[in-house]
DNA sequence: ACTCAACTGTAGCTATTGCTACATTTACGG
DNA sequence: CCGTAAATGTAGCAATAGCTACAGTTGAGT
């Protein structure tokens, strides 16, 4: 009888669910970092209080991430001061945003509707691997046919 | 100066943010209540191993999770004794399936590699709106067209 | 029947992400 | 200046998901 009960191949690793389980520990870095980058730009500074409002928690959970994300050498803040991004964070939050964008595009290309594209694409971007991305970038550019339009 | 720092427009909730932490909640669930299927078809027994194994954490993890999946009705157990689906299950793991197959043959369609897309499957599955579901459906059941050779 | 290895459960630790409640700081207006 | 409201920080709680170490069960083989 074929080989374990391990449905998926392991090629890179014990189990796939590995990957999954290391991206979401970095899922919260990006989220941070991107919504960092985006109140920046649209309001030239970036509070605790922002950050709460943007995504949708207490300003207790914010302080705490933000801090953690600071010793990661992705955000920089001092006590009572607004919140900006170091390089690496900078760089971050271009590669997130610029990923971001392809997924949504993506998802639209092929014909969710705007508001789920918007939803989806949130919780998908972090599992979207180079190969995968490189796919849907090509997808965008070239759609293979009018599959949209009926 | 425009709205909110909100990037993303918020039609169904205060942030878009809060639909992932939710799909997260459930992401556990549905991994597990899947792995007992697969290993129910393979085996014909599920135990408390076989998922560590397949999940690829200790069975201390395996054991609290399926405490939890339990006392949510969605599988079956007594000490010592292998893990069974309940009904809630049984339903819970085949949608589950279905998506994940839908989702890993979309990937393979847009030209994704096998090996990349059964781990970016694995995480995208869980974040897969309804519509977004059905796209990818239609897309597989009808490629637009040769993408997928060069 | 008994022994022993494998399996399973329990105790107790860490880390992350939520929260409320309370304390402190900033900054603005009077 | 000084007071106050908003913003921020801190203390301490819960739930989830990891782990190691140790204890208890099962079942197979002798």
């Amino acid at each position: 009888m074929a080989a374990s009960a391990q449905r998926r191949p392991s090629a890179s690793g014990p189990s796939p669910f590995a990957k999954v389980r290391r991206d979401h520990a970095t899922e919260t870095a990006e989220d941070y970092v991107e919504a960092v980058a985006d109140i920046l730009h649209e309001r030239g500074e970036c509070r605790v209080r922002d950050l709460a409002r943007n995504m949708g928690v207490s300003h207790v959970t914010v302080t705490r991430i933000v801090a953690r994300l600071q010793s990661e050498d992705l955000l920089d803040t001092a006590p009572y001061r607004p919140i900006r991004l170091t390089a690496r964070g900078e760089k971050l939050a271009a590669e997130c945003r610029r990923r971001h964008a392809t997924v949504r595009s993506f998802l639209l290309a092929i014909g969710v509707p705007p508001d789920e594209a918007d939803r989806d694409a949130e919780g998908i971007e972090h599992h979207v691997g180079a190969a995968t991305l490189e796919c849907m970038r090509r997808f965008v550019d070239r759609p293979p046919a009018s599959e949209t339009s009926p």
